[in-house]
DNA sequence: CTGAAAGCGCTAACAA
DNA sequence: TTGTTAGCGCTTTCAG
């Protein structure tokens, strides 16, 4: 921000210029003593520093972006901050971020694909170094628009094999994971809330294949009545199909949301019909969001390095921003480690 | 963010030299073509339009913000995303910003005074036209270091009276309407969740006096039993404090979450413990967050106009920063209205 | 209607 | 160790 002084009437602020000749020196010394060059000596740094400190000077960081030609902000796209998963997303990112150094300018999509496609070209987020970018319309069609020339890292599991570098959970080992726990715990017909028809890639998809695996690997048959469909991922998606379930008279005895959010939906409509948690039903949830710590019980969950992804993904761009102009690598997949949150949801 | 093209081999991005002598004229006339010059002749235009297109030339930001002196890039502070409250409120003021052209950095402070006073000095957010504030940790005693020689607009009830533009709600007036709105369903002995001992400003303290002064002019006794106090607004802390009441075997049929999130905690241990919400007792919250639409009961709760919040505050730093230099203006306090949401849990 | 040129504030090569 | 100077890419008088 432009700086002024003096309260009310508004000065220009110091420049370079102002610091040199109030210290009486060159204005390369000044930018060597505001840089930390070592070669200074220690009088002249001293005498520019009191200049400095007497003009309030702060060096103007649009200039010396256009000089160094990097601007020290990233950008993060993500669908919406209301959801809790992408809030909690933006707060690793922006703590990941700062540990480097940069600071992180933050776009919404709406999880609107065309949306999505018309960020990815637009020239409002130039002024960033780099863009880390959770698309939710757009899958894998559109895998030719990430083509972008600027540094770009993927995040989730909408596009896969995309020309860019893709950081992601392993979302079915952790699904396979969740279920093969409530299963080790005696559980037999577990239901999932949250399924999509006929999706193939995507969250859902893939972990419902994780917890195909487990029951294979179990030897348990897998009940198309103990899939719950739910168009989107809210609280009000999995207590609606969790309703339909019970209504259905479907018998279970876990439930596994295949997010958190839909799982805190689900163990409500399931406490409001009487049942135990977990004496009567274990409920499971994925993500690992801050509030399963404070649900009634507290829900058992797949912690899917929400940290790691949000260090990682700074990490990634941070490389390609960079590896500039130099012959770049192909693009990575870097996957994080899951981990099963115990909680008492589950026994 | 830097432009190249070609995949693989990077080239540099072209420029308006580049366009100019590709299409023949000079660099003033396609700064013309690109800003939407109104005098140029339209073959001209369609001329550098045409080179514009062949050199996918897109205008360099940060050499537009340099000469211009403006980033289009604004900073909002807040203590976390994780906290709904304000990953609602960022939504909100992403989407403001985006009306107005501008783009939206976000800064973490923890709510912690320290860093939120460090904030305020930092250079890293010098390359945004001016500040939205939401202090946590600071208190009127820190207002000084609100006098910043960059725009700026304060969020929130930590800091009254201070040297900048605020935007806030109208606590006292909307809590007392939400306590009426109790009193005139009948209920009488109105808990609340969430005061802050000896607090005499903030949020809790501007609350509960509403809660008060409704109590008083409806000529019912205030009683220091009702009285849930805890540390922070989380939803722990409402499950806690709501639990304590009930072990203390205080009599109420109401209870007034000072926020939605510490009512759907304590919801959560009323309808644990076998009260019936709303038959045996009604619940109110404040903040009218996404989630209470989705509750079991839905939760009555009060909108501070948190959208209306978000674009005031974005229109009203877009008014300092554009008086900019002239006389400015002393500073304004703007009151958002505020409106009960009635949902399930009242009846 | 279009061109020439100055300069925003800074960094960095090159000189001294 | 410090000074001089040429741009980074753009906007914007001022001429023509």
């Amino acid at each position: 921000m432009e700086i002024a002084k003096d309260v009310g009437r508004r000065t220009a602020p110091a420049t370079l210029q102002d610091v040199a000749a109030r210290a009486g020196v060159s204005i390369k010394t000044v930018s060597n003593v505001v840089n930390d060059y070592t070669h200074v000596r220690a009088t002249t740094r001293a005498k520019v520093q009191a200049a400095i400190d007497e003009l309030k000077y702060q060096p103007n960081m649009t200039a010396r972006s256009l000089r160094s030609g990097r601007t020290g902000v990233i950008s993060l796209a993500v669908p919406e901050l209301s959801l809790s998963y992408f809030a909690e997303l933006a707060d690793g990112v922006i703590r990941a971020a700062e540990r480097h150094g940069l600071v992180v300018l933050i776009e919404q999509t709406g999880g609107d694909r065309d949306r999505e496609i018309e960020l990815l070209t637009s020239t409002r987020l130039h002024l960033s170094d780099g863009l880390i970018f959770s698309p939710l319309g757009m899958d894998s069609d559109d895998a030719h628009h990430l083509d972008v020339p600027y540094p770009m890292v993927l995040l989730g599991e909408r596009i896969f094999g995309g020309p860019v570098d893709h950081v992601t959970m392993r979302n079915v080992e952790a699904a396979r994971a969740a279920t093969e726990f409530l299963i080790s715990r005696g559980r037999k017909r577990i239901a999932v809330i949250g399924a999509h028809e006929g999706e193939v890639v995507g969250s859902a998809a893939l972990r419902l294949q994780g917890y195909r695996e487990a029951l294979a690997a179990a030897g348990l048959p897998f009940d198309e009545a103990l899939i719950g469909p739910t168009g989107l991922w809210h609280r009000h998606d999995g207590l609606v199909a969790m309703k339909a379930m019970l209504d259905r008279g479907v018998e279970f005895d876990a439930v596994f949301g295949l997010n958190d959010t839909l799982a805190l939906g689900a163990m409500r409509v399931l406490q409001e019909a009487r049942y135990k948690i977990p004496d009567d039903v274990f409920v499971m949830g994925f993500d690992d969001l801050d509030e399963t710590q404070y649900s009634l019980p507290a829900l058992t969950t797949v912690d899917p390095g929400r940290a790691e992804i949000a260090e990682m993904a700074v990490k990634v761009l941070l490389d390609r921003i960079g590896a500039r102009g130099s012959r770049s690598q192909p693009p990575l997949q870097h996957l994080t480690e899951f981990a099963i949150r115990e909680r008492e949801s589950t026994g």
